[in-house]
DNA sequence: AATCCATATATCATGATGATATATGGATGG
DNA sequence: CCATCCATATATCATCATGATATATGGATT
């Protein structure tokens, strides 16, 4: 009774909340859904996906429907419950936590002055790979985004989150850039002995 | 004998082997060391940290000096071996792995058509001005490196980390404008019912 | 004198990742 | 026509990372 007992720090649950929120699926569902989604700034995998899933179940957030067919494979289709709906009301009002990044790339730049000149720039040629035809692919689901803003509320959200990939993958470009002529202008003795 | 037997997806190995191939120090030492350099792009907690140095001494990648003194706090001095230096260097030499990133921002805006307009601007000043100063102070101390270009070979590499931080905090705090601006000129009806 | 902060090492529960296991049905291709 | 591959679908596991907490001391501040 009174405050829930679910945890309040695994993302997973809202993400499934949020998910469920618009439409009963599977965790497979979910899979696909977040991949074309969110992933890009907050991925999840099954090993984290159907363990919250049963945790979700088994404290009444959300219900399974759709059992287990004999000589087929299972198919788990969820729902979510009220008390699921206030808790993930509950978390969209509280303040956003702080952003967690991993650059390794940079992590190697910065210990760079170890090995050669060569391989620094060859680490930053293969990040600007990364993220080079993956600038236009959003731009262009943001102009698409943009032409449908008036079909549903949630479009305005959903672009949001699309500009912020458009900005920062444009930033990552623009460093590349910058960096590949700093480790160019700069002939660096390279750190590999004889 | 022949390869490694260590692990090889710990970050946390080869940061430490980073900083003591500079010079030797204590894992407090090492932390602080983290938190002003590299702690914005791949923050290392004691958690993670003091485990790790018993496994790599155990290995033999690095060495524990300075002993237990009584009446005094403990403090081990750690120092790399040239099979640690080994194994940092064909670290580096590895192409880096893709970049991970979680921004709960996104999260909650992505289902933020759940709430009113004023929670998701509420959450984006928020963000805006856990940025707004640190953009200014990374330019700052980029701009002491680029003076210092030529003292040592290593702070070329660390002006590229610095130049990566002063573009992409510029990027979040474009997008804090762009977004605002948005959800300013549509006026969404606001989630909360009755 | 009491409180707070820096130094210093360490552990633990929880969360997230990436790989792997298992099983079925449909499509593709030699 | 059979084999291979891929999509569907759920699940577990070892490893890594996070954040909080515990413990202990000495110096500085109030």
């Amino acid at each position: 009774m009174g405050v829930c007992p679910v945890a309040i720090d695994n993302r997973t649950v809202y993400i499934i909340l949020g998910l469920l929120n618009h439409e009963p699926m599977s965790g497979y569902d979910m899979k696909k859904r977040i991949e074309v989604s969110i992933s890009q700034f907050w991925d999840v995998g099954f090993g984290q996906l159907y363990p919250t899933l049963k945790k979700l179940e088994a404290d009444g957030m959300i219900v399974r429907a759709g059992e287990h067919h004999p000589g087929r494979p299972d198919r788990y289709v969820y729902s979510i419950t009220d008390r699921g709906r206030q808790l993930l009301r509950r978390w969209l009002e509280e303040p956003a936590s702080k952003e967690y990044v991993r650059y390794e790339i940079l992590l190697k730049l910065f210990f760079g002055g170890l090995v050669g000149r060569e391989a620094n720039i060859a680490a930053i040629e293969a990040f600007r790979a990364r993220y080079s035809g993956a600038a236009d692919l959003l731009a262009a689901y943001g102009e698409e985004l943009r032409l449908a803003l008036g079909d549903s509320p949630d479009h305005l959200y959903y672009l949001l989150t699309v500009i912020f990939g458009e900005k920062v993958y444009k930033a990552y470009l623009e460093w590349a850039e910058e960096a590949l002529k700093l480790l160019q202008s700069h002939q660096s003795s390279g750190g590999d002995q004889p």
